[in-house]
DNA sequence: TCTAACGTTGACGTCAACGTTAATATGATG
DNA sequence: CATCATATTAACGTTGACGTCAACGTTAGA
């Protein structure tokens, strides 16, 4: 059990962020000691490292990852969706719901993917001439 | 010669973010008419463009944008850098510091792309249980 | 040339994503 | 058990990236 400033120096994140990211849910609550100091285990702590993952790598908005880490959640921690819990009707109806909604995820990830490679390329031709550039002046160095 | 509304219709931008896109130095400042309106021509367009991708796509703040368009105009645009406008020692020096900041844009590309995969991957994962739960409720369906 | 449609510059408003401060309670340690 | 570093909530402040509105000048077409 870590309290939030082990949390801070594990993710990086401030307590002030970390409260807020609980604040709007995008975190589930922690357990709370008797005193009311929030409690958090090593779950918490993946689960953050996750969301700065989105955050900062795709520039992703935060309601954006909270949607995401809906489907994450359950699908793979509190899995109370497979045991049908409900009407199998409904069942489908929401499967079919969040099918949509990863075929959706899984274009824009490929778009930023494809996107990426576009600016490394021209990044990477940059670099050449820069580095052409460099041995140029340098060999001019040595013969004067 | 374009107007601004025609930018916007071409860029998909509003007219608010394209000048306040110049206002704040990410687009070269455009010519003016006699009477003071903006004329872009089409490479302000392309130059547009490219923000909207970058900021889009990898969700860079503008003010890491504007350091990456800073080295993509130097060296595409106006190449008033490789004619010797100075001392080759102070050419030198500069060519090493562009390949530097190249080579750290080129590693967080990468990082960005290999945590693209990463999500990629995991959101695959959910997709594959997901449909596979639908056609397991499909066919129990019909079994009924 | 007149006018409607479009352009320009302030200036203030807004929203997300936190930072900061204050006032107060909690928890570990000698 | 005293105390000092941490914790909590509540509230307001800030910054980036624009939206919106007002007051006014410009342009193009009938």
């Amino acid at each position: 059990m870590f309290k939030i400033d082990e949390v801070a120096k594990e993710t990086g994140l401030t307590k002030r962020t970390i409260r807020y990211y609980e604040e709007i849910g995008l975190m589930p609550t922690p357990e709370r000691s008797d005193g009311g100091t929030r409690l958090y285990t090593q779950e918490h702590i993946h689960h953050l490292q996750r969301v700065i993952s989105a955050r900062d790598v795709l520039g992703f908005s935060l309601q954006e990852i909270q949607d995401y880490m809906l489907y994450a959640q359950e699908l793979t921690g509190h899995r109370e969706l497979y045991p049908q819990l409900r009407d199998p009707k409904q069942q489908l109806t929401k499967l079919r719901e969040m099918d949509q909604a990863l075929e959706a995820q899984l274009r824009t990830l490929d778009e930023k993917a494809s996107k990426i490679l576009a600016m490394k390329q021209e990044l990477e031709q940059f670099r050449e001439r820069v580095t052409t550039g460099i041995t140029r002046l340098e060999t001019e160095e040595k013969e004067s």
